[in-house]
DNA sequence: CCTACTCAGTAGCCT
DNA sequence: ACTGAGTAGG
């Protein structure tokens, strides 16, 4: 292989550091995924057997592209073990689940189903019956949540984030033991749970030597969003042979809320004693235009990074523009326009990415962009899987695939008229005793006459047995279970033609596996995204605009790139605005988002927006005031300010005249 | 005792 | 739009 064609001398010092710790730092586009791409190919093409090769990436679907890049040059690249830390947690503990005497086949928890679980473990411990307030389901797993990732006391999370709660410290310590024992009794792992074990096994010297042998060169990419949990486990993997890569970039630390430590990859060469550490300095990416607005938001951190980003190429372009628009509407219009300007100019729909800070800034654009039948792709946001009727489906499948899984069976239960906390409950505690879902049937059958949800939960269990026994695949077993559901569906819901046809996509997508547990750790780990209609009309040639939060379009990147809702409160985030380094954070966001554009940027933001209800005066985001920012943006003159509302024309009108306008309204006009 | 309904308050980023 | 609190009613 010829590395010269396409790497630079320092790319290609880190590619050929075969053995030992390596630490690449480097800036935004300096090329860094490119470096893993090709580390993977060397080592293979040293003799260096795939499976013994270790990728972990910030998502899966950044593994699965880089590895089927490296494969289309080697196909033994394909079998590199790549993915999450979350998903290699899985693996791991499904491996050794017959050693901890939990069950292979466990169940994920996503955020959602934690909560719920939280909320059933502290109502049984009575913790919402006292005088004092106590945090709801949301707040319980976040608090949680960031003292495992950062392993911090429960006390030291309450402190610095949630000072109101501090007198709860006592039941949250229980809490967390009760609900870490319903877990384990009932082999179900949320998120923290995956990383926590992990981090648990790799404790056991036995294990650690395994793993270390098996996964001889570990490599991970975004190591700056990183937390300390994932820290040790990168300590523990490497300890036996100490081949480890770590690359990433501190400006780019985004995560905190999920108890990322951007001074991880700082302390790596503390960590592993000799790391070699190459930085790489020019930018392959954008034009210096872009470039300059992205070392003026560098500039305007607290902390000072040396870094300064320089096109490797020379490449010049067009300044950024900043553009101020009356409302919303008018924005996504915009957007729109030079979307399909830009095509006709013969760029790809590939190329051109809208992001935004949060995802219901979007919400204008979709609608825009659905109208001019323009095909786009959603990431980041509400997920296909967090909506109600998906969720109720996904607890059917839950059933089928452990008919003993009490919060799938909770969440069922609850649906049927007449069924509360209560009844669930009792019901459970019924169908818990029995061994299958024929023994289960007997629960319902039995149940009295009266109870008006007898006929519909019969119904239930029918379609249950018979999606085990009757199916041949997971697609068949899915229609019994939708067909079950679907009266629910159609009496819950207002809309459920349109629930009703997300469940039939799903049926498309449940029809691709072969087997239920696959489908539901795969829901888990990485959700759907949003589907979005498949329009075509006038857009024949392939192509789809990309909309997506900052945060999920991490590591990619795009030719025009338009980053809506530049607004105070929104971006930086008024959540974040609290503390300094909250603050520090939405700059590394704002120049994570700054420098996925290649050659076109546009930052815009509207007068007007709209939240709680009402009409809201926006003031520019702060960033916007920064002198090193606003001298690399091309904007209007003048700032137009805010229009002034114009004078409300005096008009009277009494009770009584109104009401005789409103007779003569009222006088019918049509046919 | 339990469920179903109404109302008020709030709305972030992700595995 | 969606959650939790509070209350009316089975
Ligand atoms: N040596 C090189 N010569 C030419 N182009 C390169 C070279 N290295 C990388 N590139 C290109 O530069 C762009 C950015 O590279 P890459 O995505 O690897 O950067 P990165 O450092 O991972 O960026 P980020 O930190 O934003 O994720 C890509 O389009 C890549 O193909």
């Amino acid at each position: 292989m010829e590395l010269a064609s396409f790497l630079n001398a320092q790319q290609q010092q880190a590619v050929e550091h075969l053995k030992g710790p390596l630490l690449v730092i480097a800036g935004a586009g300096s090329g860094k995924t490119r470096v893993i791409e090709y580390r993977v190919l060397n080592l293979i093409a040293n003799g260096v057997p795939p499976g013994q090769v270790l990728l972990l990436t910030f998502t899966r679907r950044a593994a699965k592209e880089m590895l089927s890049r490296a494969a289309k040059r080697d196909p033994k690249a394909a079998e590199v073990e790549g993915g999450t830390f979350h998903a290699f947690g899985v693996k791991v503990l499904r491996q050794f689940a017959g050693h901890l005497g939990i069950k292979e086949n466990f169940t994920v928890l996503d955020q959602a189903d934690a909560e719920e679980a939280l909320h059933r473990c502290a109502t049984d411990l009575k913790f919402y019956e006292g005088p004092n307030r106590f945090p709801q389901k949301a707040s319980l797993q976040k608090i949680l949540s960031m003292a495992t990732n950062k392993r911090l006391a429960i006390g030291q999370v309450l402190e610095a984030e949630y000072p109101n709660f501090i007198d709860c410290r006592p039941q949250l310590e229980q809490l967390r033991e009760v609900y870490s024992q319903f877990k384990l009794e009932k082999s179900y792992f949320d998120y923290d749970d995956l990383l926590l074990y992990l981090r648990l096994l790799l404790g056991q010297e036995a294990v650690r030597v395994h793993l270390g042998n098996q996964y001889r060169y570990l490599m991970v990419d975004e190591y700056q969003d990183t937390n300390l949990l994932q820290g040790e486990i990168v300590g523990l993997l490497g300890a036996e042979h100490q081949n480890v890569m770590v690359v990433g970039d501190d400006a780019q630390s985004i995560y905190g809320f999920r108890g990322a430590y951007h001074q991880n990859i700082l302390d790596f060469p503390g960590k592993f004693k000799n790391t070699r550490i190459i930085k790489l300095e020019a930018n392959y990416r954008s034009t210096q235009e872009i470039l300059d607005l992205s070392n003026g938001v560098l500039g305007g951190m607290e902390k000072a990074y040396e870094k300064h980003l320089k096109s490797a190429e020379g490449r010049q372009g067009d300044k950024p523009k900043l553009l101020f628009f009356k409302e919303p509407a008018e924005e996504a219009v915009f957007v729109a326009d030079a979307i399909q300007e830009f095509y006709h100019q013969g760029e790809s729909l590939y190329e051109m990415a809208v992001l935004f800070r949060s995802s219901y800034l979007s919400f204008h654009l979709q609608t825009e962009l659905a109208k001019r039948r323009i095909p786009f792709d959603v990431f980041g946001g509400k997920k296909f899987s967090d909506t109600a009727h998906v969720k109720d489906l996904l607890a059917f499948l839950k059933i089928l695939a452990n008919p003993k899984d009490e919060l799938a069976w909770n969440r069922c239960l609850m649906l049927l008229p007449g069924v509360g906390p209560k009844t669930a409950q009792k019901l459970i505690g019924q169908l818990v005793g029995r061994s299958s879902l024929v023994e289960m049937k007997a629960v319902f059958d039995t149940l009295g006459e009266n109870a008006k949800y007898k006929t519909q939960s019969v119904k239930w269990i029918k379609a249950l047995v018979e999606a085990q026994s009757q199916a041949r695949d997971l697609g068949e077993a899915y229609l019994f279970l939708l067909n079950a559901y679907l009266p629910v569906l159609e009496d819950q819901y207002d809309n459920w033609q349109q629930r009703k046809k997300d469940l039939e996509m799903l049926a498309q997508i449940a029809a691709r596996y072969q087997s239920i547990e696959e489908l539901l750790t795969d829901f888990a780990l990485e959700p759907p995204e949003r589907e979005v209609s498949e329009v075509m009309g006038i857009y024949k040639e392939e192509g789809r605009v990309t909309l997506s939060t900052i945060h999920s379009a991490k590591g990619l990147e795009w030719g025009n790139v338009f980053l809506i809702g530049m607004i105070e409160g929104l971006f930086p985030s008024a959540y974040a605005l609290k503390s300094d380094e909250g603050l520090e954070e939405e700059l590394r966001l704002f120049y994570v988002a700054v420098t996925r554009a290649k050659s076109r940027l546009f930052l815009t933001l509207t007068h007007y927006g709209f939240s709680g209800g009402i009409t809201q005066f926006n003031k520019p985001s702060r960033f916007l005031d920064q002198p090193g920012i606003q001298s690399h943006l091309e904007s209007p003159a003048e700032r137009t300010s805010p229009a002034p509302k114009p004078e409300l024309p005096k008009i009277g009108l009494n009770k009584e005249e109104l009401l005789a306008k409103l007779a003569e309204l009222y006088q019918a006009k049509g046919g």
